[in-house]
DNA sequence: CTAATTGCAAATAGTTTGCATGAGC
DNA sequence: GCTCATGCAAACTATTTGCAATTAG
């Protein structure tokens, strides 16, 4: 596993350190989960690491550059990351909560095509995001309560 | 054209003043532009108005809290606002020459309902961009051109 | 050994807020 | 007249950068 990383690191120009292991590890046993810089930042403090958030935003956006990480901007105001999925997915989220669901939906996808043609234009990416607000109350409340303990 | 303006400041719950209906005409001036709050600063700065940076921060809210406005946060760390479709589009972008194509289509619209509802989120509204090459190379390179001079 | 990397603190960019003054209704 | 709106400066949040010390290759 820290083999397949270093091979990651090295195809990306980037010298092997502590703190590009430690937070390449910590997004990879996160998968599907999309942190700030600051979250990160968290993570490492509880496991009583010593990288400093100067750093772990250098990192990050060197893992952004090199397609390691998908960097977001859901919020306003702040990226969040994720590890790059080997599958392309879409996301949904909740204005309210914050909370995102990725999805893929092959209907949408090959209609994507399809107009793309009928605009003689060769498809090569999409983004495509939905926003909306959890319908259930209290499961949005109870993320937000996760949140903020 | 002022008269419709000000209704739509009172539909909003909103006193009718000068720095908001002067932001307002500026919006609907550039009607498919994204503007930052520090765009429509500026711009005011050049027509001799003494509407604050602070103002046009609380405008732009206000106006997309009315939804008057849209605002995406394409670019990291900032927010542009335009003025609100009156018919919602999404778009296709062409990577080489920059032609942005819009369009709209009910099936995609009605997936993404059903999605939503699937993972318990009332959609609100989304954001689709398609990127991709122009098949036709002359077309292609024609609009560059265009774009050029 | 040399250039890249790191931690810290200071700097910056974008945005929000407190407060006294001024304007809408 | 009372509330809401504004301008200014100060505060805040997210992020970047300068620099000296440290480390990977």
């Amino acid at each position: 596993m820290s083999e397949e990383n270093i091979k990651l690191l090295k195809k990306a120009g980037l010298k092997i350190t502590e703190p590009r292991l430690t937070i390449l590890a910590l997004m990879q046993n996160h998968k599907n989960e999309h942190f700030s810089a600051e979250d990160v930042y968290k993570i490492l403090l509880e496991q009583h690491s010593d990288i400093g958030l100067a750093t772990v935003y250098r990192v990050l956006n060197q893992f952004d550059e090199a397609n390691i990480l998908i960097r977001h901007n859901f919020e306003g105001n702040k990226s969040v990351f994720e590890l790059a999925p080997t599958e392309h997915h879409d996301h949904i989220i909740c204005e309210d909560c914050g909370k995102v669901f990725e999805f893929s939906d092959n209907l949408i996808e090959q209609r994507q095509k399809e107009i793309s043609e009928q605009y003689g234009i060769k498809l090569k990416a999409h983004s495509l995001y939905l926003y909306g607000k959890c319908s259930d109350i209290e499961t949005c409340e109870e993320i937000v309560k996760k949140d903020e303990k």
